[in-house]
DNA sequence: ACCTGAACACCGTTCAAGT
DNA sequence: ACCTGAACACCGTTCAAGT
């Protein structure tokens, strides 16, 4: 058996378990799902997934990492578009997990991990923010309030799925300061 | 026995639970709260419970409606203040519930019954912000978009405590459309 | 009508035992 | 090192039995 076979085996049955739980979170919900039902979709026993993570929220934080590591990995390509371009295509990505978006917000001043990891999405996500703001010209002074505004109208639109043009409208508010015409 | 003395008893009972319930979801949150600690603080067993209310979802559906009452009462106390005030308001009474804000968000889109509630309540303060953003004078046309910026930003303030400028930056560029000086 | 103790189903987690 | 079946603790809920 060669020396270097089972490390390739635990990272993959890690990511089969973590991608199984990424669905059923997305589709069913965090608290609605069962670990008995991530076990069987991975094709494991329950007590198999507690060799490979700590608890059920240890998992969430698992999926919650990879998610963003693969939005992250995927935005690499769009380096050369707009700020406000990549904005609104992490929007989309997000959207179709508002119900994990939710469930961070739940669980983060309850637990202090989930609330850590939360913390640290907010300083990446308002980073970019502000950096995109900046180069659309928007003055020093305002760009901190504007980018405080602009991330949560950005998980209102998340949590409050909007007809297209309405969405669009609020958008538009947002970054010209006054509504369609 | 006199005919009116078991309602008014019900009623009072009934009242003690959704009470005691109120603040365990405040405080410690929907979810980790248990029927059997609900019972407790309001002095009954954890059955009784469920001669007054369905299940744990309906408890959940009682005390929002509770708090909803409590604060819309409270609200006729300052007509005479001006909706920005009202709004202020408003939004400090719903700081101390955010977990609870975050509960229905997050049941919302699982729980027939919360998605509803959601969607009233969001009707009704909808339709207060956009009532205050006329009387400001701002045109018809923008008022839409600018009552669903507003709503955003309040919950995403519920939801992201800031430093009391912070937040005040936050909402005078909403209002003026300029941050701080 | 109202309340209860005992019991049930379900779920996250642990553990002793296997390979 | 990795995996499992059996068992445990806990929780929402039900039910037969009481007053």
């Amino acid at each position: 058996m060669p020396r270097n076979r089972r490390p390739q085996d635990r990272e993959t049955k890690s990511a089969e378990i973590v991608a199984a739980a990424a669905t059923l979170f997305a589709d069913v919900g965090y608290e609605k799902t069962t670990m008995a039902a991530v076990a069987r979709a991975a094709g494991v026993t329950t007590t198999t997934i507690y060799w490979y993570v700590e608890d059920k929220e240890a998992l969430l934080l698992a999926v919650l990492d990879h998610l963003l590591a693969t939005i992250l990995g995927d935005l690499e390509q769009l380096v050369d578009r707009s700020p406000t371009d990549q904005l609104l295509w992490i929007v989309e990505r997000l959207q179709e997990q508002s119900r994990l978006v939710t469930t961070v917000h739940a669980l983060a001043t309850t637990s202090e991990a989930v609330g850590a990891w939360h913390d640290g999405f907010h300083e990446l996500t308002d980073a970019m923010l502000a950096e995109g703001l900046r180069e659309v010209g928007v003055p020093e002074e305002r760009v901190p309030a504007m980018t405080r505004l602009g991330v949560f109208a950005i998980e209102g639109l998340l949590m409050h799925p909007l007809p297209p043009q309405e969405q669009r409208a609020v958008l538009e508010l947002l970054t010209t300061g006054h509504g369609h015409g």
